[in-house]
DNA sequence: ATAGGGTTAG
């Protein structure tokens, strides 16, 4: 049987048969030839870009006998792994009105191209083409769609097709499907349910295996529930499930973000003795460990052994260094670093750069973060919408307006769709320099797009307006957000508290203290604090201890500026000292 | 033969 390469060179309309250099128009005389028989290997790795693949699928569909359904799928899987998913559909539109047969197989593909897409719902569009061709849905279709849902974050959604599919039978979930939806479950968050997955599973035909497991450690651990992790890890140890390096990875990350160094070791030694070599993740997360704890020297020394124990550290190793560096406002050691990465031939990532403009801005050092900032398009990257942020709050931090406002302008027009974040920054911003209609406008523009707008918004918001002396129109909001169905939550009372404190108003602040408790929204430390400010500025000591001694009773206490406060008040007047009787050692210090 | 799943960094 004859068999012939066909490879695409780049995207110059070149095809190469076995070693035979030919063109497109002897290619077309090619597909028209009957002498031609035996089947065409296509080699889709050789693909490179859009245009590839695409042309590609014209000659394929040209191609006598045509290639079989499942060189369109590979094409397909291809396309969808470059992340060119609507061109994937528009091919599958072309290949059905050329009538060409598909399967099940090319079916999901499609679906899957609409999930990717954050379109789940069209995905379920493609379901009545299965039933009119008589194909049957399968596992893959399903966890697939569920996957998509997932991916829109619909966890209600998802969750009721998985048991809809369960409870009327339509399949028999498998290990992936049950994955699915403990994955879906865990990163949004969903512990419980995630292990109330497993603990049906555990009673059902299916039983978990090690994937399902270090989704449940790894949830569990990012809760720093490390003690419900390691439960479960010892049960899968007697169930013959073996732990695998990633199950250690979380455990180990779960444990240093608790600052357990001793269970760490114990870990790591437990992972060595059972042959598992850590690996880059392991030791990075030793690395960001060290670093969040300012231990940057020690993070360095395990980079060091990991070295010397064959395992190279990666662009993420680095990125972590730096971030410790500069959480130390040590600019030009993680500068270093920068350039270390640079000179062994690794990339920097997005994650690089935004990790020293934030370190500038941080120490308002703009003029350094923007000169990084336009190195990231040179370099042929794109800034994402961290970097944005990230400058803009560094801009707006030094009052620099004009150029924050020009920056923004820019992105709406090359960059990143702005989020809400960003909206946020422009509206914190405007308001820190007094810029009030232009943050009302602003907002405006936002809540006429409900979807955009969020409880922090409205903080935002509520604290612009009272900070600028219009405090009124503050409450005035506060007061309709349940109407539009928003819980004020701590913060936002906090706020409005803050605005009622600044202005004296210790009444109305005292009032909506009480409201918040009524409503079954505790006061946190900042609240208490805040409110204790108010009457010291007031010189109003007696209120003042009775919500000391709440607070106090409740577990909190005074913070930097509320010590401050008092101290003034004392040197003003030392009789208020006899008044505070609980606190007379702390005072003396 | 071709379709769906788990870990680290801002």
């Amino acid at each position: 049987m004859a068999m012939s390469k066909i490879s695409l060179r780049k995207c110059n309309g070149i095809l190469s048969i076995s070693s035979f250099h030919i063109s497109y128009s002897y290619f077309s005389s090619y597909s028209r030839s009957s002498k031609v028989k035996g089947r065409v290997v296509l080699n889709f790795e050789k693909l490179k870009c859009l245009d590839d693949a695409v042309t590609l699928f014209h000659q394929m569909v040209r191609m006598k006998p045509l290639p079989s359904v499942v060189d369109f799928s590979k094409l397909f899987k291809t396309m969808t792994s470059m992340k060119h998913y609507s061109p994937v559909l528009s091919l599958f539109r072309q290949m059905r009105k050329l009538g060409i047969p598909i399967d099940g197989f090319i079916l999901n593909s499609v679906i899957n191209s609409y999930c990717l897409m954050h379109r789940a719902d069209f995905g379920f569009s493609v379901l009545p083409i299965y039933l009119k061709n008589g194909i049957p849905f399968n596992n893959v279709t399903f966890t697939t769609l569920i996957r998509g849902i997932f991916a829109e974050n619909k966890v209600k959604d998802a969750v009721e097709l998985f048991k809809k599919l369960v409870r009327e039978k339509i399949c028999v979930p498998d290990e992936i499907m049950y994955a699915t939806v403990m994955s879906g479950l865990s990163k949004r968050g969903h512990t419980q349910k995630t292990l109330s997955l497993l603990r049906l599973m555990e009673q059902g035909n299916t039983q978990p295996d090690i994937y399902m497991y270090n989704i449940v450690i790894d949830a569990l651990c990012k809760d720093g529930n490390l003690d419900a992790a390691i439960n479960i890890l010892n049960e899968m140890k007697q169930k013959g499930i073996h732990p695998d390096i990633l199950t250690y990875n979380s455990l180990i990350d779960g444990l240093c973000k608790l600052g357990q160094w001793e269970k760490v070791k114990t870990l790591f030694s437990e992972m060595v003795n059972l042959n598992m070599y850590p690996d880059v993740r392991t030791f990075t997360i030793l690395t960001d460990g060290l670093c969040k704890e300012g231990k940057v020297e020690d993070a360095e020394e395990v980079m060091k052994h990991m070295v010397e124990k064959g395992v190279e550290p990666n662009v993420i190793t680095y990125n972590v260094i730096m971030d410790g560096y500069c959480l130390r406002g040590q600019l030009d050691r993680a500068r270093r670093i920068f350039d270390i990465l640079i000179d062994k031939g690794i990339e920097p990532d997005i994650f690089s750069y935004n990790i020293l403009i934030n370190g500038y801005c941080k120490k308002k050092k703009l003029s350094k973060a923007m000169q990084l900032f336009r190195e990231i398009s040179k370099k042929g990257s794109k800034p994402n919408i961290v970097t944005y942020n990230t400058i803009l709050q560094g801009l707006f931090e030094v009052g620099r307006i004009g150029v924050a406002k020009q920056l923004f302008v820019e992105m709406v027009s090359t960059g990143p769709v702005p989020n809400l974040s960003i909206y946020h920054t422009l509206l914190d911003g405007y308001f820190k320099y007094r810029l009030v209609e232009e943050a009302m406008s602003l907002f405006n523009k936002l809540e006429g797009k409900k979807e955009n707008i969020d409880i922090t918004s409205y903080n935002i918001i509520i604290n612009g307006l009272s900070k600028n002396g219009e405090l009124d129109k503050a409450h005035a909001i506060f007061q309709k957000l349940s109407s539009i169905g928003l819980l004020p939550d701590v913060r936002i009372y906090t706020t409005m508290i803050t605005g009622f404190c600044l202005q004296g108003l210790l009444d109305e602040a005292k009032d909506m203290l009480r409201k918040m408790e009524g409503n079954n929204c505790l006061p946190d430390n900042v609240t208490y604090n805040v409110i204790v400010q108010g009457y010291l500025r007031c010189r109003k000591i007696n209120e003042m201890v009775t919500f000391m001694k709440e607070m106090t009773g409740r577990g909190f206490s005074f913070d930097t500026t509320t010590t401050e406060l008092l101290v003034n008040a004392i040197s003003e007047n030392p009789s208020v000292v006899d008044m505070l009787p609980e606190l007379h050692a702390e005072i003396k210090k």
